[in-house]
DNA sequence: GTCTATAATCCGATAGAC
DNA sequence: GTCTATCGGATTATAGAC
C-alpha cells in the first residue's frame, strides 16, 4: 500500500545527504529561480561545502531534473488517486481540482520549479516533463469528458474550461502565500466551486 | 488624445538604440528569464557590442526595471480604458477580462517578465511594481463590486473570483503560444464567458 | 556613442588531501 | 564522503582609443 504520494516519499531510496540537498534546492530554486541560484547557495543551505554536492548529483541541472521529475510524478499520482477515489463524475472533477490546488499551495516551492523552470532543463528532460504534464492534464480532461457524457457538464464549455482550470491551480504557485491569503484547504474549496461554475455543473 | 497604450508607445522619448535594447531584452528575458540571459545576449540581439549597452542603461537590472515599469503601466492603462469604455457593470467586467487576456497573449514576452521576474528587481523596484499590480487588480475588483451592488453578480463568489480571474489572464503568459492554441481574440472571448460563469453573471 | 580590451567577480565543476 | 583550494570560463561592468 503506497498511500498518499509525497515529495519526500519519493526520496526514500536516497541517502540522507542527497535528500538534504534536494530540500535545500527546492527552497533556493523556488525563491530565486534556477539561474538565480548558485550551487554554493544550495550546498550552504544543506550544510556542506560546494564540492560535496557533486558526490550526490553530477551537475546542477541533474538537481533540477530530480526535483522536476519527482514533483511531476507526485502530481500525476495525486490527481489519479483523486480521480479514482470517487465515482460520480462531477465529484471526480472536484477531487482533481482540490488535489491540484492543494499541491500548488502546500508545495509552492516545488510547484514553481515544475511550472516555471521548465526551460532550464536539457531538451531531453524537457520532453520527459512535457509527457508527465500531459498525463496530469489528461486525467482532468477525461473526468470532464465523462461528466459531459453523463449530461452533468455543459459540452460547449469543456475544451477551454479544462485549460482554465489547470491555469487556476498552477497560478496558485505564483502568488501563494500572499497577504490576507486563505489556507490551502479554503482555496481548494473555493476554487472547486468556481471550476464547477465554469463547467456549468452542479453537485448531486 | 493618447489612444490605445502600447509598450512601444511608452518609448517615444527614448533614443532608437535604447528602444532596440529594450526590444531585445524583452525577447531574451521572456525566453530564458532574467538570470538566464547575459548582457552579451541582449546587446548582440540589439546589434551592438556588450559595452555599448551601458551608454543607455547603467545596469542590467535597470533594463529589467524599465521593461517592468512600462509593462505594468500599459496594463493599468489598458484595463482602465476598458473599464471606462462601457457603462454596464457586467460588460465592464468583460472588457477588463478581455483586455487582460489579450495583453498576456499578444505581449507574452513582456507579460512573463512582469509576472515572473518580479523577484529579480531591487527591493525598491519590487515595491513600486507591487503598487502598480494592486492598481490593476483594484480596477477589476471595483467593477465586480459595482456588479454586485447592481444585483448582476453573486456577492458570495466575488472575493475569490477576482483572484481567479486575474490568475486566468496571467497564466496565459505562461502557456501561450501552445499547440492547437487559439488566437488571442478567441481566448479572450472564451475566458470572458468563463469569468462571467464564475461570477454568476449574465450579459444584458 | 561605439568599439576593443580588460578588470573584478562569480560561476559550475574538479583535484587531491584526509 | 567531505573538506580546502583552485581551475577554466562566463559574468557584469569599466577604461580608454577612435
Amino acid at each position: 500500500m503506497a498511500g498518499t504520494p509525497t515529495i519526500e516519499g519519493s526520496w526514500t531510496g536516497l541517502a540522507p545527504t542527497a535528500r538534504r540537498l534536494l530540500a535545500a534546492a527546492i527552497v533556493e530554486f523556488g525563491e530565486h529561480g534556477y539561474h538565480g541560484t548558485s550551487t554554493r547557495a544550495v550546498a550552504t543551505r544543506a550544510g556542506m561545502s560546494p564540492a560535496a554536492m557533486y558526490m550526490h548529483f553530477p551537475t546542477k541541472e541533474e538537481l533540477l531534473y530530480e526535483i522536476s521529475r519527482t514533483g511531476h510524478e507526485v502530481v500525476v499520482e495525486l490527481v489519479r488517486q483523486a480521480a479514482e477515489g470517487v465515482a460520480d463524475p462531477v465529484e471526480r472533477v472536484c477531487a482533481i481540482v482540490a488535489a491540484m490546488v492543494r499541491f500548488h499551495a502546500d508545495h509552492h516551492g516545488v510547484a514553481r520549479i515544475i511550472q516555471y523552470e521548465h526551460m532550464s532543463l536539457t531538451p531531453a528532460h524537457q520532453r520527459e516533463m512535457l509527457r508527465l504534464r500531459r498525463v496530469t492534464e489528461s486525467v482532468l480532461q477525461e473526468a470532464i469528458d465523462q461528466g459531459v457524457l453523463a449530461g452533468r457538464i455543459e459540452a460547449t464549455a469543456a475544451p477551454m474550461a479544462t485549460l482554465a482550470i489547470m491555469s487556476l491551480a498552477i497560478d496558485v504557485a505564483r502568488w501563494f502565500p500572499a497577504q490576507r491569503s486563505r489556507r490551502p484547504a479554503q482555496i481548494a474549496e473555493a476554487y472547486t466551486v468556481l471550476a464547477l461554475r465554469m463547467l456549468g455543473a452542479a453537485r448531486a
